[in-house]
RNA sequence: GGUGCCGUACCCAAGCGGUAAGGGACAGGUCUGCAAAACCUCUAUGCAUCGGUUCGAUUCCGAUCGGCACCUCCA
């Protein structure tokens, strides 16, 4: 069965073909380490997880290149924006190596939480300056630059293609108000490639260059990066769907222009997350971390389960109420596992009507990652009274290969009961016990309110009671 | 000014031409001294409104109303 992507380029969904047989080449825009990542930008990190995922499970081999943005990503437009990593240190007093080596570890903590697979390559911009240096150069060659105010331009008027992505009119955008001016640019829309001079005086990171010391700009580093290690034209480019009119539209140009061929196949952009008032952002609103869930009682696959449970394409809304509804869809699907794993091993092999389902989950990840659908495939095998409970479980392994939620890690249901070895608490179980046998029910229920506030939830089941701590 | 998206039950959210997935919540049931837990069952003749196309529209087209995002650093 083949796999159909929604590609952005199109504005369709097309059947997935990769360039090679041999192995699916992926690149997927990383993290600014500049601050912490907020639940939105985890949202597209998840939304590539799965992409992955479900390309591996169609049975692909995929080859995943993520970059580390830790130098050049300005807070503005054009040549007059402060560098954010110069800017995160000059606040905090450390050094910009130090700001990106502790977010990028913040990052990755996170990106671990979330069951996400790393990538297979992980690249830092500071790592490949000579790679930029030799795309630049090459531009340069090739006439598609030029050098104003000390800075290396690259001039989108030689690439007639510019912002077939985004599909901008170039005409009306030049008319319209929000375009900055700047004096060294020939066209507005042109962008740097290399700056030799900042406004915000000396940069910490500077390296020699063609054109003097300095440092590259943003757009750059995804070029030379994913280049270098997937080579001139590969398969898919990922991002958030806010880099459609900049940063992957002047990726495009860059590349294309520089080696006069196509150079990505698919473009997939994963929608916003908004909160009450909108957009999620680090300056406006509550600044969500995964951290900060977690702090509030949230299990970091509560935050997938609520991300998977709508379409990576449409814009979701976060609310703690949503949230709430995802941990406990969530508890109660790790319930049943946990049931299933009580019960039995998983069946080697699926009959019919679990099969059924199997391929009906396939079906729908295939059709362009409908995660929500997939989630209720998960629900409706484990619910069908005709599968039997080792298919349930192998099935639900078999879909969670996609999803993520790692149920083959939760502990089977009689082990809860195995973890209580409180003697405080199992004495007053005993007292309970025959409390009830005497019909002193109110006695009993005195005994669970303690309990209670030691931590333990009694559930009297037709085997007898058992204790179960408080999560 | 330009571009794109969305309005589906109490809430979240799929479906996008053939008669409404799933989850949560609520309610009922089994069990139980009661409760919790568990399990089972149930919840939209209707998908913002009004027109149009069609044998047939939540799904296509147009208009209207109401939200949102992007064009500026942003996932």
């Amino acid at each position: 069965m083949s796999v159909f992507l929604y590609n952005t380029m199109s504005r369709s969904v097309e059947p997935f073909k990769p360039i090679s047989d041999e192995h699916v080449t992926m690149y997927c825009c990383g993290p600014t380490v500049y601050n912490y990542a907020h639940i939105g930008n985890l949202r597209t990190y998840i939304f590539e997880d799965v992409l992955k995922r479900t390309l591996l499970h169609a049975g692909y081999k995929v080859k995943h290149v993520m970059n580390i943005t830790d130098v050049g990503h300005l807070t503005g437009d054009g040549d007059d924006g402060e560098d954010k990593m110069e800017k995160s240190a000059r606040e905090s007093g450390k050094s910009v190596w130090d700001i990106a080596c502790f977010y990028t570890e913040a990052f990755f903590k996170d990106f671990d939480a979330l069951h996400n697979i790393r990538p297979d390559i992980i690249c830092k911009a500071t790592d490949h300056i000579s790679d930029m240096i030799a795309l630049i150069k090459r531009l340069e060659v090739g006439g598609h630059t030029y050098i104003a105010g000390g800075n290396v331009y690259f001039s989108i008027d030689t690439f007639p293609d510019y912002g077939k992505l985004a599909r901008l009119d170039l005409n009306e955008l030049r008319s319209g108000a929000r375009i900055d001016v700047d004096d060294n640019k020939r066209n507005p829309k042109d962008f740097v490639l290399w700056f030799t001079n900042s406004k915000f005086g000396e940069q910490a990171m500077m390296w020699d260059s063609p054109w003097g010391r300095g440092y590259p700009g943003w757009h750059v580093e995804c070029s030379a990066m994913s280049m270098k290690y997937l080579g001139e034209h590969f398969d898919i480019h990922c991002g958030g769907i806010d880099a459609i009119p900049v940063h992957h539209t002047n990726e495009i140009a860059q590349s294309e222009a520089a080696t006069g061929h196509t150079w990505v196949n698919y473009w997939l952009h994963g929608e916003f997350l908004l909160n009450d008032t909108g957009k999620m952002s680090k300056s406006s609103g509550e600044f969500l971390t995964l951290p900060v869930i977690i702090g509030k009682g949230y299990e970091p696959v509560d935050y997938r389960y609520f991300i998977l449970g709508g379409h990576y394409r449409s814009q979701l809304r976060f609310s703690w109420q949503a949230l709430d509804t995802a941990r406990t869809s969530r508890k109660n699907l790790f319930d049943r596992i946990a049931s299933l794993k009580a019960e039995t091993a998983p069946a080697s092999e699926l009959g019919a009507v679990a099969s059924k389902w199997a391929a009906l989950f396939d079906e729908h990840l295939f059709n362009d990652l409908n995660a929500p659908r997939g989630l209720a495939d998960l629900w409706g095998v484990l619910k069908d009274d005709a599968v039997p409970a080792a298919e349930k479980l192998a099935a639900a392994y078999g879909m969670d290969a996609v999803l993520g939620f790692g149920l083959e890690t939760v502990r089977a249901r009689k082990q809860e009961d195995e973890l209580v070895d409180d003697p405080q608490a199992l004495a007053l179980v005993e007292q309970r016990a025959v409390a009830k046998k005497a019909r002193d029910f109110k006695l009993a229920d005195e005994i669970r309110a303690k309990l209670d506030t030691l931590g333990y939830i009694v559930k009297d089941t037709p085997t007898g009671t058992t204790l179960v701590k408080k999560m």
